[in-house]
DNA sequence: ATAACTATCGAAAACGTTTTCGAAATCACC
DNA sequence: GGTGATTTCGAAAACGTTTTCGATAGTTAT
């Protein structure tokens, strides 16, 4: 139950672990035949370096962070597939923590991953996040970091994200074209970079079409939750009755004002057109079927770990790095909500 | 820009190392005076263990890894969530890797975890697996291990469950009680132990109640998808027209089952009734709203990390350690499409 | 004064690997 | 057979920590 180390082997094979190790290494300076001893026995053996060895000894562990608002949440969910995997491909593992949309939580995790030595972190910021000190220090420490989704743009970092401004602006565009003429808009909460980027979108697609903004048809949320969807619904109709089209900062919530909209008998697209984002899974099982913007999650999450990996790579040569951004596209898709 | 070091900490304090290590360990041989000192300097360095020289000597990495078949699925998100909170309180770090149910993938991720020398693993086996030799390997390595949902009973380690075949009769019973008479099952694969003891709940509650068993009202599911639900439900009206009740093993396939009822004016609750498992988010928002049986997942994550948590103790500590079975409660959940 | 403690410190080994550098042995060539 | 090149090997240092085991100096008891 021992376990085997490259000691061991040399000294059955009578020879010393620097030959072991160059043998298992693949240097060139060992004899055809020792190799191939070594080989042999290290496989019956069944014999892996022990990684707690080799990291002390390369200084790093192939192994990344991840932290993330929180976990049960179709997107997010996506995103750290496409990270796991790209990340398996190129020998990576990933350590995974939540911030649970809290400032304290994301700092101790922070703080966690860098004490753990970690090769690189990847984040999406909580809500209330933006130029924190201990977000600075990660540059500081010149350790490998990619910022995707929600990102502080103060942040000197590679960031994954999507036109958001953009996003927002054909969402609202194809409910204008629909014939929506009074659009209410239910916001994320006031800090984050996508939701103010999306709130402007909505902004501007109004100026454009010559739909005068008012200030009292945009509702922020605080949690971004299916209730606070139901919530608002309710607001909104009972604040303007004559609204007939709403753009939703996220499916979850969206789906919430769906669920408020068929309990009272409101109908939609009919009274009212809805549009979400992200395309969350449901979106496409509730009823009415639920229009909203497709954002490529899987892919983010890929490009997240390729970007960190360029810089992981970068360091190591001591090769000057500089921060790329990756903007990846996202588009419409129409269901029965906004026919 | 350079790591500090104990022996850097050491010199500029005209101390060995020896004493710093000691000072910042709590031993109680050491000086008050220049125990404080040390702390002091180590403060204002922001001074942190190297882990990776730690990991080497302590033979530890406060590090486990999780397996499981898939990462976008709520039930899995739950129990990661679980998982990760509760690893952390004990301060512990979570390794994610996916099967993506296949053997091949889970072969090779264990592989790659025991490689990492983590202090423990837990996981959901993929559909196929059973008591393959790569899993036997864990446990004669006595690689601290947890089993949870879908387990191998061959595999003597610890196990958080829930009771599958009690909780298919309770959901069965309800729809029988709701005035059902033939009752269609979706089962998932064959092979997966809960699948098989959801489908032994099914039977038995038909048997109990005596409504005779038909093994053509029984469907296996492939990949427990949403579209195989949709194919199911087509299947199940055109071979048994008088079908009016549906037990189905999940409810992303049960909601499959309701999108094509929904589609081709099949009334539910009152044509059919309908009623799956795990209490999926989504099968609340649907229309008819989807009854289900609650699993809890979080609480699964909790005591499975608990369970390992203990063994990686008892191992530390010489101690002998026999594998515990925890099994959860669950409950029917009664919605719109089994009134 | 000596003996026996106590308090405080540090040298050194150990964890298992990687890599540098030089030594020894073999070979080729004239 | 002497020179230089090539092949093959291993000693040793290094990564940064933890822990054992003495050593020293100071203190108390006799």
């Amino acid at each position: 139950m021992k376990e085997i180390t490259l000691k061991q082997i040399a000294e059955t094979l009578g020879i010393s672990v620097t030959t072991v190790s160059k043998a298992l290494k693949g240097y060139t300076d060992v004899n055809e035949k020792t190799r191939q001893s070594v080989l042999d026995l290290a496989d019956s053996l069944n014999y892996t370096p022990n990684s707690f060895a080799v990291n002390l000894r390369t200084k790093e562990s192939k192994t990344i962070g991840l932290i993330i608002p929180e976990l049960v949440h179709h997107f997010f969910s996506n995103v750290i597939k496409g990270i796991i995997e790209e990340a398996e491909k190129n020998g990576y593992l990933v350590i995974i923590l939540q911030s649970n949309e809290s400032l304290e939580l994301e700092k101790k995790q922070i703080e966690l991953l860098i004490n753990k030595r970690v090769d690189g972190i990847i984040i999406s910021l909580s809500n209330d996040a933006n130029n924190e000190i201990y977000l600075q220090q990660i540059i500081q420490r010149e350790i490998p970091f990619v910022q995707f989704d929600k990102i502080s743009k103060l942040l000197p970092s590679s960031k994954v994200i999507i036109n958001d401004q953009k996003a927002a602006y054909q969402a609202v565009k194809h409910l204008i074209d629909k014939g929506c003429e009074k659009i209410a808009h239910i916001r994320g909460p006031i800090n984050p970079q996508n939701a103010i980027d999306r709130f402007l979108g909505y902004k501007k697609a109004l100026e454009d079409h010559n739909i005068p903004y008012d200030s009292s048809l945009v509702y922020p949320c605080k949690n971004v939750t299916f209730e606070e969807g139901k919530q608002f619904a309710e607001k909104i109709v009972k604040e303007h009755q004559d609204v007939d089209g709403i753009f939703v900062i996220t499916d979850l919530v969206a789906v919430g004002v769906l669920a408020y909209f068929n309990e009272h008998q409101i109908k939609v697209p009919e009274q009212i057109k809805i549009i979400g984002f992200s395309n969350w899974f449901m979106s496409q099982v509730i009823t009415p079927k639920l229009s909203t913007v497709d954002q490529p999650s899987f892919e983010m999450g890929e490009q997240a770990f390729k970007l960190l990996l360029e810089e992981m790579q970068a360091r190591k040569d001591f090769l000057p790095f500089t921060p790329r951004t990756i903007e990846l596209e996202t588009s419409v898709i129409e269901r029965e909500s906004s026919f």
